[in-house]
DNA sequence: ACAATAACCGAAAAAAGATTCGGTATGTCC
DNA sequence: GGACATACCGAATCTTTTTTCGGTTATTGT
């Protein structure tokens, strides 16, 4: 097992939810199976800028913390395998992607203007 | 400046949010502000876990994205220096810094328990 | 002048996280 | 059987982030 070796505050309500969400894909992935992309490949698919082996282990640790549960599949199509589904405690994370997503799009312009700024002037320390 | 090698989707809202928001300090540094530590020294007191340095560096990207600004200080005690506080698109942020707290706390019971599975069972791949 | 505090910054190194690549196993369709 | 799609996993490598450490500049209290 991989074991962090800088101690985290366990106490911080934020560290938590970040144990569970942090991660480049784990709102997207989210995000894709609430929208019905409950397979692997389907949301591989959906997220195509994602490598495939990033969504298995982010898919892995959703399904550590119980934010996902895998199914039997439903439906039973070629070629029948594995189905992801939000368990109540994933669903719970769903207002706060929703919250994260509606931020950024809010404010994109800003954002992506600042973004701007440092493709093409000189050198800045961030 | 630091470019970044992987491309990323700057028309998602969830990778535009976490531009400002990542960072293993942010919310917690917005928090503190919110609360009232103004000054660095007070913030990095205030998060006796993160280094100095790292609270500078998100201190100065906040301060880049327009999440906070630096102000003449309005106590001028000593030693008198820098203030930072909130702008209105930092203010923006916090009922989303809130939930991110508010979720975790709730859940911190499962979370944890989790991660003391990680802790004392053989090694797991996560 | 001197010690102490504050605000910063650069750079190397460490740690964490993601990507790439190659592999296994299973099942379906032709 | 052969081609193809799915679901995984391990390990090396690379990228990104954080830490550590050693500095500079400035101000205050003694």
């Amino acid at each position: 097992m991989y074991t962090k070796k800088i101690q985290e505050d366990l106490d911080c309500g934020m560290v938590l939810t970040m144990k569970v969400l942090g991660g480049k894909w784990k709102c997207c992935i989210l995000d894709a199976i609430h929208k019905g992309m409950n397979r692997p490949s389907a949301i591989a698919r959906y997220i195509p800028e994602a490598s495939q082996r990033v969504i298995e282990m982010q898919l892995a640790e959703l399904l550590f913390f119980g934010a996902i549960e895998k199914c039997p599949e439903t439906t039973p199509v070629y070629p029948k395998r594995t189905e992801y589904r939000l368990t109540s405690l994933g669903e719970s994370l769903l207002p706060l992607v929703a919250y994260i997503d509606e931020w950024g799009l809010k404010n994109a312009g800003v954002i992506k203007a600042r973004l701007n700024e440092l493709e093409d002037c000189a050198p800045v320390s961030l």
